[in-house]
DNA sequence: ACGCTAATGGAAACCGTTGTCAGATTCACC
DNA sequence: GGTGAATCTGACAACGGTTTCCATTAGCGT
């Protein structure tokens, strides 16, 4: 990426104050501090400055000098098909970008690269701060993004000594689709979930893995509708969970059949994403399968759209996440004890589940 | 936003080859230049970093003596709840960041701040090159943009000379739609559309603000579908357009109310977005009428939702769109003539089109 | 032992600003 | 005309690196 064709040396402030006669602090004064000279000056200034098509202060040496960015950064999985696909991924997106907007400074999308392991572009990044949102606990990226020497605000990550994090009572939330659930009469229920690792594996899940996910918010989730249903009796370890690597509708119908071939006796499928559960929806009338008469399916996050449906599912506030992450970075400084916020949740019972079919009940009350 | 508590000053190159008792030069060289020094110096530089705390050689430093900061920028409307809701925008978003990725330079989201002709965000990101995305033509950023020395593309805007530019063939696409409702036979039909200008207007359009319009797609969508109606014969000075200043689900289903209370006759409405549609849909239902036998409703994106539902609607390829811009723009240096890409659309007939009711048809046939 | 080449590290210029501080100029006012 | 205050201006030192030569040294063949 070259500059523009444009032959002759690009003007500085130091060849516009010689062609004034003035001296640079004057030039830098016309464009920073305007009381500090004559507004006829000034005017002179800035009209000699368009005429030798010089674009003001450079960025960049700016920053340096005053050791301020003006962005700050945003680091995200690398999977970026995910982050902008998921409504609810977007939605922290957009509440940060307010924040950013609201305070006057960028945001800087840094170049998770996927594959390799270039954490370079951490390095690389010009930035006052950094969120970090979505990353698997052990990326490398993550750790380059600490060992900068500017405050960090994660989201929806473990804990980190020292810094401030926001995420939803995720454990909490999954509780209430659990308790809601089991209310209902569900005792054999299936799951689909995203990714647990970096590592691809679009399969039922063993319980090794379930424990060992590096995403958090995930193991986060399994582990309490874990919790949930030992607590109504539920035998934990005889539950399918299904994962999927990639976030997207069909990869949720594709969980969902292969989860429902194997255990067709499930009656509600729990999707740890509402995306997954669109899908699970897709596949359940592919099959003919009445939601919620014949199949409770189930949701996670509150997006638009399922609303729109009537999906039961827990909202989070995305926007606020992402709002909220933005204020404690840029207000960092003004503290010293590293903050910890945690946002409500709320089920939303919607019209995607009922009690269980009654057709094998047989079995058991009969 | 400060500097982490860290009493001491932070380290840097010179403070650490002095500890060192090397030059610059060779602590520089450790970083970027791994071959033009000894890997056991090499690695007790490292070593020593590590000790000191020293993070790596500092990245606005570096970018201004390289002259490349390693990012793009990206204006965007002030508008940013527009821009994160709706996903075609946000399918730009996602094309034009894994242009980025790919290339390993950042995205800089630049804080367009509403209200306040607040232009110093332009001046102050530290970039390489801009993108501009819809934004209006009369836009204080995009003319600070402009001035800036770099290279820049413009997405859906209107030719700038000189400027690389990447769209749909936006008056074709809506050629289309045009000519799938008057083949199914409509002649009577209304517009819902986003905003116009900049100034809120959440009402019918006059002919002169619809002519006049600041947003490019807009009014060419606008323009197109007068012209493709008219060649029908339906008077277009006739045909109502409702604006919405916002650009949400709910801001449809108003301006069909508005629309239908006033024009009850009509019999397809078009929109120029598929959110706008689903607002549209989720009117026509709370009103009792039927999709597609009492109402023809048609949107314009193609976005995911809209698949899902069966909306017949005008497909443009988003992704496409982000990716072409961000290729260009970091391919620019290479070439010297500006650019111009158009990209195709195609008409994606749903569920949600067929010919007009025949209830009234007796006024005309009978 | 000698000269040649390659490997390695260093000196200094430069990137384009901002900020401090002291000196210069102007000006009102006594 | 002198004086102090108010207003501008300019010199200079950072800011934290990268890069282009150079200088030195080491390795090596003869």
């Amino acid at each position: 990426m070259g500059r523009p064709i444009r032959t002759r040396r690009q003007a500085t402030l130091a060849s516009l104050a010689a062609e004034l006669g003035v001296s640079r602090t004057t030039v830098s004064n016309a464009y920073n501090r305007p009381d500090q000279l004559s507004p006829e000056l000034r005017r002179r200034v800035l009209e000699t400055a368009r005429r030798l098509g010089y674009p003001g202060p450079d960025p960049v040496a700016r920053s340096l000098r005053t050791r301020r960015a003006g962005a700050v950064g945003l680091l995200l999985t690398e999977n970026l098909s995910y982050a902008f696909r998921d409504p609810a991924a977007v939605g922290v997106l957009e509440g940060l970008a307010l924040a950013c907007e609201d305070a006057g400074v960028g945001l800087h999308l840094v170049p998770a690269s996927p594959g390799r392991e270039d954490v370079a572009a951490v390095h690389r990044a010009g930035v006052d701060g950094f969120v970090v949102y979505s990353v698997p606990d052990d990326d490398p990226h993550l750790a380059a993004v600490l060992e900068r020497p500017v405050p960090t605000v994660i989201i929806d990550q473990p804990s980190i000594e020292g810094i401030d994090r926001v995420g939803p009572d995720d454990a909490a939330a999954v509780g209430k689709i659990a308790e809601h659930l089991v209310g209902l009469g569900h005792r054999q229920v299936g799951v689909i979930c995203m990714r647990l690792a970096r590592e691809r594996n679009d399969d039922f899940v063993s319980p090794t893995r379930q424990s060992g996910a590096h995403f958090h918010v995930q193991r986060t989730r399994l582990e309490a509708l874990a919790v949930a249903f030992s607590a109504a009796g539920v035998d934990w370890a005889g539950v399918p969970v299904v994962e999927r690597f990639d976030h997207t509708v069909d990869d949720g119908a594709s969980a969902a059949r292969q989860l429902l071939d194997a255990y067709p006796q499930i009656t509600a499928v729990i999707c740890t994403s509402d995306i997954l559960a669109l899908g699970a929806m897709a596949e359940a009338e592919r099959r003919g399968l009445r939601v919620p008469q014949d199949l409770t399916v189930t949701g996670f996050d509150g997006i638009a759209e399922a609303e729109r449906i009537g999906l039961t599912t827990v909202h989070q506030p995305v926007l606020e996440k992402g709002k909220m992450a933005g204020r404690l970075l840029l207000s960092s400084g003004e503290r010293s004890a590293p903050k910890v916020i945690t946002l409500p949740t709320e089920l939303r019972v919607g019209r995607t589940s009922a009690p269980p079919r009654t057709v094998e009940e047989p079995w058991f009350g009969g």
